[in-house]
DNA sequence: CTACAATCTCTAGTCACTGTAGGAGCAAGC
DNA sequence: GCTTGCTCCTACAGTGACTAGAGATTGTAG
């Protein structure tokens, strides 16, 4: 399988499998005499799982650490737990965040029906020295 | 006002300030004659001015915008307000993806009660080809 | 006079890629 | 055999919005 065929099979740019190689996030792949990478099933997977992790929105170092930790099958798996449960408050705590702006953004534009900038309530809402 | 008072009264580091007079959202302030940054209020609403849109998630490129229409209190402020409706749809958007993320990782962390890697749900969803 | 704080410039680092330049390899059609 | 066009290679620069550091100078308080 070359870079080509597992950008498809992955729908990840051939840019992007270089870089997670160039990181360590995927082993160096055998070459062929020409210098081609080639790939098999499990890097496959591997790939599967650092874009599916990322998707999910764990940083490069978490995925890193997952994977470290899913090869070691007999150990307690707390560990990952903790690092999905940082993750969930953190996206919590964002959600919220991504909220208040909302209200606060829906706000300015909901009072906004001047004509002139001189008027504007989000030109004016921006100017506020805070909210 | 020198660049520390400055700093303080929009609580705002110094070396941001400096960033943002390099890209150009602040003016290149008046020097005393060792050289040093002096700033008057008008800068510092300018500079809250920035603060306050980044804090709402505007980027640069359109806080630059919206104070190139601040300056034209005459024009109309369609412009200003098709920004922020802009801003305010993909913030909507990010909203939702992020409520789906919540309730993926959610799930993950619920269903996970396993001692052993080798069974851990976490790491099964996130192996997963997709989702 | 001596510390120490504040300021200056310039450069590089962060994160997770993306894009570009400039070249080499390889299969298919003529 | 030759050309066309695709894939692949390396190496490096760019993105956004800062942040951090080195190393020098200036201002101020005791």
């Amino acid at each position: 399988m070359k870079i080509g065929e597992l950008s498809r099979a992955t729908a990840t740019k051939v840019t992007t499998i270089r870089f997670y190689e160039e990181i360590g996030l995927l082993d160096r792949p055998v070459r062929t005499e020409s210098n081609r990478r080639t790939y098999a099933l499990r890097d496959v997977d591997r790939l599967n799982f650092v874009r599916n992790g990322r998707r999910l929105g764990f940083s490069i170092e978490e995925i890193r650490s997952l994977i470290a930790l899913a090869s070691e099958p007999g150990r307690d798996c707390g560990e990952a737990m903790a690092i999905a449960s940082r993750h969930l408050a953190a996206v919590e705590e964002r959600l919220g965040q991504l909220a208040a702006l909302r209200d606060e953004l829906a706000a300015m534009s909901r009072n906004c029906d001047r004509q002139r900038i001189a008027d504007c309530r989000v030109i004016q809402a921006i100017a506020r020295p805070a909210a």
